[in-house]
DNA sequence: ATATGTGAAAAGGTTCACAGCA
DNA sequence: TGCTGTGAACCTTTTCACATAT
């Protein structure tokens, strides 16, 4: 299979940062709103607290992509939306399948913000045949059986999964066979492929552990924020548990 | 309202790392799966490879923890179980409202991976009139109008809004006013919220559109690979447009 | 006068490589 | 001997502050 041969880090691409990628999109969201209401001229200022970052950042994030401000001035909306647009690869169109059609696939298929930028749902794919050839926001729904042709007469390159955890990997396997090279997965499991192949994972029981964990340091604040324990035994004391322990120790 | 009073850059809790906080849950979920087949110990290498991290990554991130393995052996699998658990605050329950009870949101209602890990789901709730008292997954729908009195009554201090995007920054606010000081974001807007809440988002369209950056950055490099062009003059020409450019121009 | 664009400093995160302990 | 725990080196990202352009 012709992969691309020069191996290169993956984390950073064309000289544009990972970190501001992945804020382009938002910007983007930003401007759209912007552009129509008609507004000419944005400034760095406004449009961080319009998309939620801070203004220096959003104006190194926008120098890597060049000089497409004007000093004094601000930024001409309709010029950066489509500079942006370009850059994420927005100006063409993205056919996408969606794998595994329950709640989680149906409301992804229903999901106007798909249709809106770039992408378009080519097809909804699903294992049970009692599925098969229902209509899922106004498409039928088609087999499993037929995923190879399907990517291949559409040219997919892009596959989202919303399988339960245990197909995710096999499904992978196939989508990635067949052509795709990109992956959004919302199953909560971890994907392997090749080298090449860009996942992305959407983990909704993650989030809401990190929340918890947030959250948590909260409520313990406000029992011990001013106790007497100074910061470095409110260290986690080591190699001793410091409360009842569930069962096992360590050896 | 007594919010706590030292502000922290909340990006960093104790001396945990966020990056690492947020590999927890992933870690906590191979190590679910190894305790379930019952091996009682595990090595770096072994469970970052599941987990899908490096095995140096995941003993640094293991040790802001603790010292919680043994030279030459590896990590007890029940142990630490139970210490990311309690870390990330899973040993007690969560109560946990889901606003706006469409596609999205009953699919996250049927999420079986919710009720597992220390999170419950007391209420859904929707705008909807026509929704009240329906059964999802299993619950009736509740009212908005309600919302204040379900997040007192349950004492519910995470939110997971999955409305449309015009209604989210309006239930946002209820929620905080109620009480909530955790929220899960699944529309697809910014929210803005007072210091000492936290939000994150979970946006399908900006997972997508990073996902196409890349892969036109892939379709770019077969044709471009082996090109005269220096790595220097492949950087995006300043100032001119490089092709066609939509209609408005800086200035 | 005003707001961009960007070097330089600071902070945060990852990887290396090996000392230290079982 | 084998694998953890961790300083030190390295890389990425954020923030600062100001020169530069309109």
């Amino acid at each position: 299979m012709a992969t691309g041969r020069t191996h290169r880090p993956a984390t950073r691409s064309r000289g544009i940062p990972e970190a501001t990628v992945a804020r382009l999109p938002l910007y983007l969201r930003a401007l759209t709103a912007l552009s129509e209401r008609s507004v000419p001229t944005v400034s760095s200022e406004e449009l961080a607290a319009a998309a939620g970052v801070n203004s220096a950042k959003l104006r190194k994030d926008f120098s890597y992509l060049g000089s497409y401000g004007t000093r004094g001035v601000g930024y001409d909306v309709e010029y950066l939306v489509y500079q942006i647009s370009r850059e994420l690869g927005l100006t063409q169109d993205w056919p996408v399948v969606i794998v595994g059609i329950g709640n989680l696939g149906a409301a992804l298929a229903n999901y106007g913000g798909f249709a809106s930028r770039g992408f378009r749902v080519a097809a909804l794919i699903d294992a049970d045949p009692a599925m098969a050839g229902k209509p899922v926001a106004g498409m039928p729904v088609q087999h499993t059986d037929d995923l190879e042709k399907i990517i291949e007469d559409n040219g997919v390159s892009i596959g989202v999964i919303a399988t339960p955890a245990g197909a995710a990997q096999q499904v992978c396997e196939r989508l990635v066979a067949a052509g795709v090279t990109s992956i959004l997965n919302f199953a909560p499991t971890v994907l392997s492929v090749p080298d090449g192949v860009d996942v992305r994972k959407v983990d909704l029981s993650i989030e809401l552990q990190i929340l918890a964990f947030h959250e948590q340091r909260k409520a313990g604040e406000d029992l011990a924020a001013d106790d007497v324990v100074p910061p470095v035994a409110a260290k986690q004391p080591r190699k001793g548990p410091d409360g009842d322990v569930p069962a096992v120790m360590p050896a």
